[in-house]
DNA sequence: TCGTGGTAGTTGAAGGTTCAACCGGGTACG
DNA sequence: CGTACCCGGTTGAACCTTCAACTACCACGA
């Protein structure tokens, strides 16, 4: 209902502007945006824990890693690549360190630095991990959708990340 | 890299299908899929902590049920509508009751059911944050989108939610 | 070189979510 | 009837995330 153009419009106060509502349509599209999504990571959350070592989150840590030249990446660069607080990761990393799937050190330059590297084990469980990964992704996502609504949802993510990124300056 | 074309392809064994990676740019889709939606949600949830009374997830809720006819809804409908276990249905809607926005009552028909309804206070709580949130729903997403873009947006998410649903039905 | 302020990362407690076990109440089948 | 099984919902513990300090270090200006 809220969402709805309200029934009676009255009299506006001074610092509230007129709110636009969605309309039905707009509406339709965006609980179907929440609605996919939810279910999305909830499917890929349930393919992790059933099939792999790694949490989806763990899982991307991973690969951020990986693509790294060392297969290594400081804690802030890797807060900043997935997006997440620093806390999150300090913790998450730690976790992870006492699996074995991580190791932490010093930087070199920087004395506040940390360097966070995989492991060969972590780099085993990835391997592992990654086909079962990419074969959720598709089955939830890429191959339900024709390559031109693919584009689409990649390239309207993109502008949504853009204008999240510019409103709140991580 | 894991997700990336494998350098050399080896034997298969017996029950591993040759896992079909993600191209290039598809990896460049999925990985802005993937940011933009936890930037997105990471968005709206500061929105909320900020501006709201309630989460964003306690808002989805309140809006359910100002949506059913008595603002009232059985507690499994909640979570079904929400796509939400019922355990955390539970929980939440026992912590939004101590704060008077719902209360909790058998159902008629089956002894089993609870019947969450909207108090006063509630729909009070969400129609003042109903405003911000529309205005973040439409900042960080509908109005950064051309109208087609947040049609292909929302229809290849219901396509993904279908997709969810199915391979796990609830 | 001394402050001041910002950056990198950690910590622990508080709060929310998940998981598995559980209690009834329904339902179907002998 | 009774009993075995499913459904609706709750519980509490384990786990993860968030938040607000806090430590340590860097960098800049006076």
């Amino acid at each position: 209902m809220p969402q709805d153009e309200p029934a009676g419009r009255t009299g506006r106060t001074d610092h509230d502007e007129q709110p636009r509502w969605l309309d039905a349509e707009q509406q339709r599209l965006w609980r179907a945006y929440l609605d996919g999504s939810v279910r999305f990571v909830d499917a890929m959350t349930r393919e992790h824990d059933e099939q792999s070592e790694v949490s989806l989150y763990e899982y991307e840590l991973l690969v951020r890693l990986s693509e790294s030249p060392d297969g290594a990446l400081r804690m802030s660069a890797l807060a900043d690549g997935l997006a997440q607080s620093r806390s999150r990761v300090t913790h998450t990393v730690a976790r992870m360190e006492t699996r074995g799937l991580v190791r932490r050190s010093a930087t070199a330059d920087d004395r506040r630095g940390v360097l966070c590297t995989l492991t060969d084990e972590g780099r085993r469980t990835l391997v592992v991990a990654a086909p079962t990964h990419v074969a959720a992704v598709r089955r939830y996502l890429v191959d339900v959708l024709t390559p031109e609504q693919f584009r689409a949802l990649g390239e309207a993510m993109a502008a949504v990340a853009a204008a999240c990124r510019e409103a709140r300056p991580s």
